[in-house]
DNA sequence: AGAATTACGGACCATGAGTCCAGATGACGC
DNA sequence: GCGTCATCTGGACTCATGGTCCGTAATTCT
C-alpha cells in the first residue's frame, strides 16, 4: 500500500488530488483495509513519508557518517539541512501532498522530530532552549517546499539553493545577543 | 456577505470547517450570489482578507506614520513586520482559514504583495534583488499563524514574540557577505 | 471437521464545493 | 399603467471524496 500511494503521488502534478479510492484500487486492496491500516488520509501520508525518511533517520544515527551524532553540532546542523533540502527536491509531490493538506503541519510526527532535532543542535551552538526553539521553526519554514518551489521557478539551482540555506544557518544560529 | 464571512471566521475554532452554505445564509443570501461575487471559497477568503488588511494599507501609504513611505528602510521593515504580527494576533481564526487552507498560499494577492514589499525593504538594506527575495519569504514564514500559534501556546506573550521577530529581522537583513 | 474469531472489500453515508435553471426583480418603451 | 425583455437571485442539484459498516471469506483454535 505504502508503495502503491507514493507511486501514484509521484506520477501526479496534484497530490492533492490523488484520493483514497485511486490508492486502494492501485495497491489492489479494499478502501476498507486502507483506513484499517492507517486511520485516515493523514496517517497514511505520515506513512509513506516515514518510510521515505527512513534512510535519512538511518545516516543520521551511523556513527562515522558525515552527519553523524559526533559531529559537532554546527557542522552537523548545515549536514541535516542540506539533507533535508535534497530529499524536498528529490521528493516534491510527497512532499507537498503532506505539507499543503490543510491539517497541523507542526502536529505530524516527522515535523516534530526534525524540529527537535534542529532544536537540539542549534542549542547546542549557545543559544537558549528558548530560542533555538524559535531557530528551528525558522529553518524548518525556510524548507518548505512551496518556497523552495517557488526559488527554483525563479530559476535557482539545486546549489544556489544549497549556499542559500547555508547563509540562513549562519544568520541564525550566532549567540544570543541580549 | 463579507461581514458575515468574517464574523462566522471569528467564532469558530476551526475556520476550515465553515462551509459556504453557512456563510450564505447566513448572509441572507443564496449561495449562487456568493460564488457568483466571489468566484470560489478562495476567492472569498482573499476579499475579507483584502477589507481587513485596507486599514494597514493606509497606514502604509500614509505620510508621517511611523511606517509610512519616508520612514528609513530599516526601521520601516520592522515596523511593517510587527504590525502584521499585530494583525495575526488580532485575527487568527481568519489567518488561519487562509494560510492552512491547501491552495498555493505564496500565490494568493495578500502574500505577492506583502512579500513584494518586504522585499524592497530589504534590498534598500543593502542585499540583491535575489538574496532579498529570499529574505522576504523567510521572514514572512517566521510570521505563520501555525508558528506564532505554536510559540503562543507554548507560554510566549505578545511582547517576547516581538522581540523575537525584531531579533530575526536584525539576523536576517544584515548585509550580504560573499 | 466444525466453531469462533478476525480480517477483508466495497457498497454506503455524510458533507461540502461548485453549477444551473426556474422564477423574481427591475428597466424600458408605449 | 402595462407588457416585454434582460438581468439577477436563491436554493435544489450534481459530483467528488473521506470515512463507516457489515456480510462474507479467511484463519485459527479445539
Amino acid at each position: 500500500m505504502l508503495a502503491a500511494a507514493e507511486t501514484l503521488l509521484a506520477g501526479t502534478t496534484s497530490p492533492a488530488a490523488v484520493s483514497m479510492d485511486e490508492i486502494a484500487a492501485a495497491a489492489g486492496v479494499g478502501k476498507g483495509t486502507l483506513f484499517r491500516a492507517f486511520g485516515s488520509r493523514d496517517g497514511l501520508l505520515d506513512a509513506v513519508f516515514a518510510s521515505r525518511l527512513d534512510p535519512l533517520r538511518q545516516e543520521l544515527n551511523r556513527p562515522g557518517s558525515p552527519v553523524g551524532p559526533d559531529v559537532p553540532a554546527a557542522d552537523r546542523l548545515v549536514g541535516v539541512l542540506l539533507l533535508l533540502l535534497d530529499f524536498k527536491l528529490d521528493n516534491p509531490r510527497l512532499t507537498t501532498a503532506r505539507e499543503m493538506n490543510g491539517t497541523a503541519l507542526l502536529q505530524a510526527p516527522h515535523y516534530r522530530w526534525v524540529h527537535r532535532l534542529l532544536q537540539d543542535l542549534v542549542a547546542k551552538t549557545g543559544r537558549t532552549a528558548d530560542s533555538a526553539d524559535v531557530a528551528a521553526h525558522l529553518l524548518l519554514g525556510a524548507l518548505r517546499v512551496e518556497v523552495i518551489t517557488e526559488l527554483q521557478a525563479a530559476g535557482m539551482t539545486r546549489e544556489q539553493l544549497g549556499r542559500y540555506l547555508e547563509d540562513v544557518v549562519h544568520r541564525l544560529v550566532g549567540p544570543d545577543e541580549h
